[in-house]
Order: structure tokens, then C-alpha cells, then sequence
RNA sequence: GCCCUCAUCGUCUAGUGGCCUAGGACGCCGCCCUUUCAAGGCGGAAAUCACGGGUUCGAAUCCCGUUGAGGGCGCCA
């Protein structure tokens, strides 16, 4: 027998860049698609007239690419779009009257009216409901008007709104992938807007007709939104339409544990990006937020997320977003690069901090690399080895006082300064040899050379393993700094 | 106010009636390695399984209540 093909869909509001939810949304949904072989939809639902925006739309375009979460339909751009179920965006469709049409359809069976209400006579049955201690939902009191209340409002130039008749009792209940069974008494629930005064959809009767339209067989989402499901269920119904299944994601929250927002720092993807995070490390990060395998496994090798992905790890309880676990997990897949991979990921970060390359005295792939292991960010990259790329480097006050200071220090950097200059082929064992050799003869214990040669080169006391660090830095530059060290902080 | 959801170390989580004197990971502490800082290895502290009642020979696991937290109640999505 042939299975239904799995279609799922992510689909944000172009109000802003991708968050860390919409991110984790789109990752699981993502996720579930590869691991059924199923299709991962993109669909833009900017029903907002106000507050979507084209460059919002094309920076979640831009973070689901560098997260890697390939689309197989969906809009690509404001023009283009792959799959048959467009168009993608939802101000498109409105443009081509489907949601009016399906609307229309409702009003002629009876349940949906039109309703003229203003938005000031709502507020007043807010405030009224709210003082009287009761729900806050709409009355009804459009439900039935006559021909000749409605002539009148149409004289007074009102524009009518249509509301969706929802039934007045019984209850609307369905089974959540991830929260089981969820029910909701139809009297507590309210007669929705389908279709604005402006004649756009809403966000509930928009995103039913396209889940329909466009086949969806999964709604995962935030369960922000498991008290819209009976709405949307009730339009379903209303339609006759088949139910997709539903699975309702927890939120993820600050570290104070209240929602997520920009008081807690960086949200956004973008910004995790110029931060220097990896984009597998993000999505590694937030799959572990609110789904685990049985073992609790934490580092995912590349297409490992995909295999094991499955809805039965998710979480019911809301989970607080760690960046200290974030960023240890990034200094995991950083030490796991490739020295090409490290090097091609640092170059933006080096520039950005404003590193000339062409000063760099080796080769700016093996320089990069020394410093692997203590990368957290790649931010990190630049602070951690700018004296590789320069002729004046900046000496740490603190390692100059404990370390350079010290009697006796420039009279060991006057003889090891000697001893390299004699070194023919300036390379890490050779300079090791040497130096070891040198301690020997002249009785020093290692450290007592080792150390401030180190802050003579690099101007600072913690740094890289200490002789490729020199053969990198190169003779010239080796034999300048510490002729400086000797003449300027010695003297 | 009304409705809904959720509840295991500080945090992410394993756990679906006996294997739990509750496992893993981050963070923290200590030791080892070591030219520094990291990384790595080893070890440790850290959860009366929110609380109170049941059910059961037996409960973190099932039921009820309480408390706390989160979400929703828009011509926002």
C-alpha cells in the first residue's frame, strides 16, 4: 500500500529577522521531512499589510540558507518560486482571490456573515466582558441582521469584516503528536475573523486554506499556537476538509525563564552568525532544544540529525535557551574543521577585524590553525593571533610586570637571541633543539626561558605551542622582538 | 478575569510500574598531562523526581487536588 507523501511547511510572517524559535520551527519541520523522505515547504504569510516587509523576508530567506535548511517548494525569492502548489506568498494568493473565494463559499453555506462592527465597538465588548469578569469574546450580535440593518450600515459607508460562525457547543478535540489528546469547548471559543475590512485574510483562515491547498499532512508549530487549533479545526470541519495531523512544539525561553526576547541578548539568527557560530553548531543546538534520542546523544555528525529526528523526542515543557552550551558546543565543531575548512571559515572574521593579510609572516591557513583547540567563536580567531600579522605588536602590561621584569630576563633574552641568530632553517624543531640545548648548557630550568621569550614575541603570556609559534612569527620578526624587549621595557 | 499547556540536578535532558542507592551533556570543583593558555583523560559535588493525597506488594513513572511557570484570549501571526 502507498503511504502518503509527508509535506510539511514552515511558514514564517515577514515582520523580522529568523529567531531562534522560527528557527528551531523550521529545523524540526525540516528534520521531519528528510527522516520521512518527505517535501519541506517555504510559504510567506505576510497577510499583515502592516508590518511585512520585503527585506524581512529576504533575511529569513538568507538564515535558512546558512542554516542549511534547503526548501523543496517555496518561494526563492519575490519572484521565483519551485513546487506546484503556488503561489508561496501569501499576499500572491490573495492577489488571485482564493481566500475570498473560499469565504464566499462559507457565507453561502451559512457559516460565515458579514459583520460591521467597528473596531472601537469591539474594544467597548472587550471592556465591558473584561469589567463583568467574563471571557473576552465576541457577541455574536452581526450573526443575524437584517436587510435593512445592513443597507444602513452600508449607507454609512462601513466596510464589513466576515466572521466564521463557530458552532455553540460540543467540542473540538484532536490528537497532538506531541501532546496527545487536546480539547477545547466550542463555547469558549469565538466567531474569528476570516477575512479583514481591508479584504485580507486573517492568520487563521489564511493558514487553514493553504494547509489544505498546498496538502499539508503535518502542522508543526510553536505551542503558542495550540490555542488557535480549534479554530482552525472548526474551519476544517466546515469545509468538510480532511485534518492533518498536528504537533505543537514547547516554546523556548530566556535564561530567566520568561519568553525569549531582545533583553536577553542576541536573537536572531544573523546575529548568532556574526557572532561567529557555525551554522551545524546552531542547528545541533536547538534540535537538543526540546527533542533528545533515548541516549541523550549531543554532537551530531552532519545528516545525523536527519536519521534520527522523530517527534516522539519532543518535549512537552518549554525549554531556557543556554548560550554557554551553545558555545561550548561551537568550540566542538570548530576543533573538529578541517585546516581548508577553518581557514575559509575565518576569513570574514579576520577582516572584520581589520587583519592584513598580506602582513601575515606564514602561511595564513597554518597560523589560523595553531590556535584551534581554543577557539570558541570564530570571532575568537582574529584576538587570538593578530601578532602573526604585524610588525608592531602591542605588549599586555600585566605579562610585561611578572614576566619580562623579572632580574635576570635580559640577560637570558640576550643570549637566546644570539643562539637564534646562528639558526640557519628557522623551523620549529630546530628552534626547539636549540633552545633546550641552550637551557642545558647555561643551567636554566626551561620555563625560565620559555616563558618570556613567549612574551617578547607575542606580547602576552598564554599564546601557542611556543616554537611553531616562532618558526610562524619567522627569524626576522622573532629577532626584532626580542631586541625590543631587551632595549624598551629592560633598559 | 477566562481558557489551555507544562512540571526530573543551576541548565538541556534519559526515564513510560520493579533494572533508579535516578543515567548522559553543559557549567562548576579537584587531579593527571604540559613551556603558557586551551584541548584531552580521570574523578567529584549537584535532583527529598514541585507539593499533598490516593491506586498498587511496589510509583519519577498511573489517578485526584494544590502550587508554580509558560501560552492564548487582536480587522498580529
Amino acid at each position: 500500500m502507498s503511504e502518503k507523501k509527508i509535506r510539511v511547511r514552515f511558514a514564517p510572517s515577514p515582520t523580522g529577522y529568523l529567531h531562534i524559535g522560527g528557527a528551531r520551527t523550521a529545523l524540526f519541520n525540516y528534520l521531519f521531512a528528510k527522516k520521512y523522505n518527505g517535501v519541506f515547504i517555504l510559504r510567506i504569510e505576510d497577510t499583515d499589510e502592516l508590518r511585512s516587509t520585503k527585506e524581512s523576508m529576504h533575511s529569513i530567506f538568507e538564515s535558512l540558507k546558512w542554516l542549511g535548511l534547503s526548501w523543496d517548494e517555496g518561494a526563492i525569492d519575490e519572484e521565483r518560486e519551485i513546487g506546484d502548489f503556488g503561489p508561496y506568498i501569501q499576499s500572491k494568493r490573495e492577489a488571485l482571490g482564493i481566500y475570498k473565494k473560499y469565504a464566499e463559499e462559507l457565507l453561502k453555506k451559512g457559516m460565515a456573515y458579514y459583520c460591521y462592527c467597528t473596531p472601537k465597538e469591539l474594544e467597548e465588548m472587550r471592556l465591558k466582558a473584561h469589567l463583568e469578569k467574563r471571557p473576552p469574546k465576541y457577541d455574536g450580535r452581526c450573526r443575524h441582521l437584517t436587510q435593512q440593518q445592513i443597507k444602513n450600515f452600508e449607507l454609512e459607508g462601513r466596510k464589513p469584516v466576515i466572521r466564521f460562525k463557530m458552532p455553540d457547543d460540543g467540542i473540538t478535540s484532536w490528537n497532538d503528536l506531541i501532546h496527545g489528546e487536546l480539547k477545547f469547548e466550542n463555547k469558549l471559543l469565538y466567531d474569528f475573523i476570516m477575512i479583514k475590512a481591508s479584504g485580507y485574510p486573517t492568520y487563521n483562515f489564511a493558514c487553514v486554506v493553504d494547509d489544505h491547498l498546498m496538502d499539508i499532512t503535518h502542522v508543526i508549530r510553536g505551542d503558542d499556537h495550540i490555542s488557535n487549533t480549534p479554530l482552525q479545526i472548526n474551519i476544517y470541519k466546515a469545509f468538510g476538509w480532511e485534518l492533518p495531523n498536528f504537533a505543537h512544539l514547547s516554546m523556548i525561553l530566556g535564561p530567566d525563564g520568561t519568553r525569549l526576547s531582545k533583553r536577553h541578548g542576541a536573537t536572531s539568527i544573523s546575529e548568532y552568525r556574526k557572532l561567529g557560530y557555525l551554522p551545524h553548531t546552531m542547528k545541533n543546538y536547538l534540535a537538543l532544544l526540546g527533542w533528545s534520542t533515548k541516549d541523550s546523544q549531543q554532537i551530531f555528525e552532519k545528516g545525523e540529525l536527519e536519521e534520527k529526528f522523530d517527534l516522539e523526542g519532543c518535549q512537552k515543557n518549554p525549554a531556557i535557551f543556554d548560550p554557554v552550551k551553545l558555545t561550548w558546543m561551537n568550540g566542538e565543531y570548530i576543533r573538529k574543521m578541517t585546516k581548508d575548512e577553518l581557514y575559509e571559515a575565518s576569513l570574514p572574521f579576520l577582516k572584520e577585524a581589520g587583519i592584513d593579510l598580506s602582513k601575515a609572516s606564514s602561511n595564513v591557513a597554518d597560523i589560523v590553525a595553531i590556535e584551534q583547540e581554543k577557539y570558541k567563536l570564530l570571532s575568537d580567531i582574529p584576538k587570538l593571533i593578530d601578532f602573526f600579522f604585524t610588525d608592531e605588536i602591542t605588549y599586555d602590561e600585566i605579562s610585561v610586570e611578572k614576566v619580562l621584569k623579572k632580574p635576570g630576563v635580559r640577560n637570558i633574552l640576550s643570549e637566546i637571541k644570539e643562539v637564534y641568530e646562528k639558526i640557519e632553517i628557522f623551523t620549529e624543531v630546530n628552534i626547539e633543539n636549540a633552545t633546550r640545548q641552550f637551557c642545558k648548557e647555561k643551567g636554566y630550568k626551561t620555563s625560565e626561558v620559555f616563558h618570556p621569550v613567549r612574551v617578547a614575541v607575542s606580547g602576552r603570556s598564554h599564546g601557542p605551542t611556543l616554537f611553531k609559534m616562532l618558526e610562524y612569527i619567522g627569524k626576522r620578526r622573532v629577532l626584532v622582538r626580542l631586541e625590543k624587549s631587551i632595549s624598551f621595557f629592560l633598559s
